[in-house]
DNA sequence: ATAATCCTTCCCATCATGGTAAGGTCAAGC
DNA sequence: GCTTGACCTTACCATGATGGGAAGGATTAT
């Protein structure tokens, strides 16, 4: 199966697939004598298993972890559990952070008049720089 | 004022304020006659009103439009609440998303023994690209 | 045989930010 | 007045994940 191919098969573009080869996310792939990688079904499914680890949000580390964990069919499941819900937490931490501006903005908008009048409580707070 | 002492006074990096001007959302600094930046405390108004616009998470480009309606004393009100609440709008849109991730993400590693054994729904999910 | 399509590598761009290097300037101490 | 250190300037490189594109070779279809 040539690259493009594999990419169909697998979401991953070629050039992402041949990305990953380059730092060494994945191995080396099998080229042909012209040069030409070469992939298989066990391949397409690695690439689907970055695919969806990189919809889930897993950074590029934890991936790599990851797919050590997927390849060592007698890893123990708390190692793979120990990477998920430290996800879990960034993601709560992240989620925590966007709820905080947006309440704060969504409650500067509700102030605003929002009218053909110049004041505005939100241009008031951006410009004070005292709020932490 | 140097642009270290604007740097200081702003919470905005020497670098980071060089760059502003260098993509034009900021007017070309006055140059004193070795070349050196001088900022007055207008200048150091405006570099917090841009501090705290991306500590709220407005792109570039918003902040573009704050500034100019911020500088606009006769702006009305509407304009400025429109861009904020675009933006709570995009805010809401990341949280959801980022949401749900964390809910999957959580209720698979809840499933997850999270022991010494191999199994592992977490993994078994992640190989499994049909999912949505 | 030729044209179209694919592959390869290599380089460039993104965006906001940081680092660093080379060279000019200023202020303080002697 | 001269040295020294701290500051300024511009210019370049790097990030991380991704896309775009060019140049040149390989394969495939007609």
């Amino acid at each position: 199966m040539n690259i493009s191919e594999a990419a169909a098969a697998s979401g991953v573009t070629a050039k992402m697939i041949r990305y990953y080869e380059s730092i060494g996310l994945l191995p080396a792939a099998r080229r042909s004598q012209a040069g030409y990688r070469n992939y298989d079904s066990t391949d397409v499914h690695r690439l689907q298993f970055v695919r969806r680890s990189r919809d889930f949000g897993f950074s590029m580390d934890q991936i790599a972890a990851l797919l050590a964990l997927w390849t060592d069919h007698s890893r123990p499941s708390k190692d793979v559990k120990a990477i998920a819900l430290a996800h879990v937490a960034e993601l709560d931490e992240k989620i925590t952070h966007l709820r905080g501006l947006r309440d704060t903005l969504k409650h500067l908008a509700d102030c605003c008049h929002g009218d053909h009048r110049p004041d505005c409580p939100i241009l008031s707070d951006l410009e004070n720089s005292l709020r932490p």
